[in-house]
RNA sequence: GUCCCCAUCGUCUAGUGGCCUAGGACGCUGGCCUUUCAAGCCGGUGACACGGGUUCGAAUCCCGUUGGGGACACCA
């Protein structure tokens, strides 16, 4: 049977990192096996559910390169894929339900059971059952549909794909609500039966959702059907070591990454390796994963989100990514800090190779762009204490009247003039070359002499050493 | 509080009973390289939570303790 798994957000807010996670994980499967991934959307929560975050959430996966099978905008013999569509199908399980006894109306208000749960001491509280032999079924009045749990004593468990056999007793369950009487379900009951409407074979979520399966797989078993395989992928923690969550933690928000400069493969890399090792190897793209992913080596335990491994990630995109990838990446940062050059500029991809193995963040590599593209340069008033002193500035003069004579105006050229003026001056090659740097770059730190001279051009360079010399 | 799950360096992890005086990576740190800064290379720091078993042998299996996280809605 072909595997059929599904990543099932709810568009309450951006796309969550650990969904993305979530996500990642079941598309790999997918792909692994020659399976199928399903996009569904559980929009059953009325109040936080939006049309922009649906938008938000298609486009926080199509950054990280994620495509689906089915699902919004490519559509499938499922469908609909968006619950608030398929309200039919949990109306008619949930008449069905009633007809068999094996769910009954609930006629008590929200206001009471929040008395009751109250007085009880707040978390823990389970619903005792009170509408569940009632016999009238009043029509007028506000109702919600509960699942009647079988009063015998019995233990529910499954063997879930990374955390092996997890049980729990009938007695620890209550008669949740499937469904309000308005017709929307909730999620153990819409998931349950378009799960199994839409054949998936196996459910990759995340841990917080251990405690669901059990309640679900009752409602497998109420309603005869064969339940999926399971799989709990352990949580992404903050720095605080709680689970990362929207209200406290920026870097829960996937496009925060984007926003920061990090490269979609980098972050995928990098939430890979939250939960899922192969050996030593750190740098596992895309290919690889494909290659290489398992459930058999999906960790237990929760991992604490690290943003120095991430930006020494991103770093290490900037090595192994082609040039061009990331001048196109780049090209938004750049507009951003106002230097909006062409993309045919030459300049671009002499940028890029230059400056990516000294930036982390594509912020970081637009900033040190700047330099490079602007007209004239402050010096850091540090720099020139240090290094435009009389005699760099001597050697400087030295330098710039070689430079002048310079035709091709290219690095081997430029750095043979570092050489020969470090011969006429005698002194060492640091000595010439630390002047023109903090002459033409401002600072002490830059690329070779010779490619931050090119990147500048010729009549940039000496404009800036002319200033610098006055 | 109740239930569920988990437990290797600060962090991410390798480890599926002997290959482990526990390996890699990030970070921190010493050095090399060098026209600067990076990068790279070489080295250092640093962990099997604790206590009992089982076994010829345990980081690996079992039990308990402690610790951590998650779930306890007419949210998902």
């Amino acid at each position: 049977m072909q595997p059929r798994v599904r990543f099932a957000p709810s568009p309450t807010g951006y796309l969550h990192i650990g969904g993305a996670r979530t996500a990642l994980f079941n598309w790999l499967y997918a792909r692994r096996n020659n399976g199928v991934f399903v996009l569904r959307i559980e929009d059953t929560d009325q109040e936080r559910s939006t049309p922009a975050s649906v938008q938000a959430i298609l486009e926080g996966l199509k950054w990280i390169g994620l495509d689906w099978d089915e699902g919004p905008e490519v559509g499938g013999n499922f469908g609909p894929y968006f619950q608030t569509e398929r309200l039919a199908s949990y109306k008619r399980i949930g008449d069905q339900l009633v007809a068999e006894g094996k769910a009954y109306r609930c006629y008590c208000t929200r206001e009471e059971l929040d008395a009751r749960r109250k007085a009880f001491g707040g978390e823990g509280f389970k619903y005792e059952r009170t509408c569940r032999e009632r016999k009238d079924q009043p029509t007028d009045k506000p109702w919600v549909l509960r699942f009647a749990m079988p009063l015998t004593e019995g233990v529910v468990s499954f063997t879930d794909e990374v955390l092996g056999k997890i049980s729990k007793t009938y007695g620890d369950l209550d008669d949740f609500v499937l469904m309000r009487g308005d017709g929307i379900p909730l999620y153990n009951f819409g998931c349950v039966i378009d799960d199994h409407d839409m054949a998936i074979t196996l459910v990759g979520r995340g841990q917080e959702h251990v405690n669901s399966t059990f309640p679900q797989l009752m409602l497998y078993a109420a309603l005869g059907w064969q339940p999926p395989q399971f799989a709990h992928f352990p949580l992404i923690l903050g720095a605080d070591k709680e689970k990362l969550s929207k209200r406290k933690h920026k870097e829960a928000d996937l496009m925060f990454h984007a926003k920061n400069g990090i490269l979609p493969e980098a972050l995928l890399n990098f939430i890979l390796r939250i939960g899922w090792g192969h050996g030593n190897d750190e740098v596992v793209p895309r290919e690889k994963m494909l290659e290489w992913f398992d459930f058999a080596h999906v960790g237990k335990t929760s991992g604490v989100w690290n943003p120095q491994k991430l930006t020494w990630l991103n770093q290490q995109y900037f090595k192994l990514l082609p040039i061009e990838v990331i001048a196109e990446r780049l090209f938004p940062f750049l507009d951003q800090q106002g230097y909006s050059i062409s993309k045919s500029d030459p300049r671009l991809l002499k940028l890029v190779k230059a400056l990516r193995e000294r930036a982390e963040t594509l912020v970081e590599l637009a900033q040190k762009s700047a330099t490079y593209l602007r007209k004239g340069v402050e010096i850091d008033a540090a720099a020139r204490a240090k290094v435009l002193t009389d005699d760099g500035k001597k050697v400087l003069a030295v330098a710039d009247e070689m430079l002048k004579a310079v035709t091709e105006w290219t690095p081997p050229a430029l750095e043979g003039v570092v050489k020969a003026a470090s011969e006429k001056t005698g002194v060492g090659m640091g000595k010439v070359a630390q002047p023109i740097r903090v002459a033409v770059t401002g600072n002490t730190a830059s690329p070779g002499i010779g490619d931050t001279l090119e990147l500048l051009g010729k009549e940039e360079s000496l404009a800036r050493i002319a200033a610098a010399l006055k």
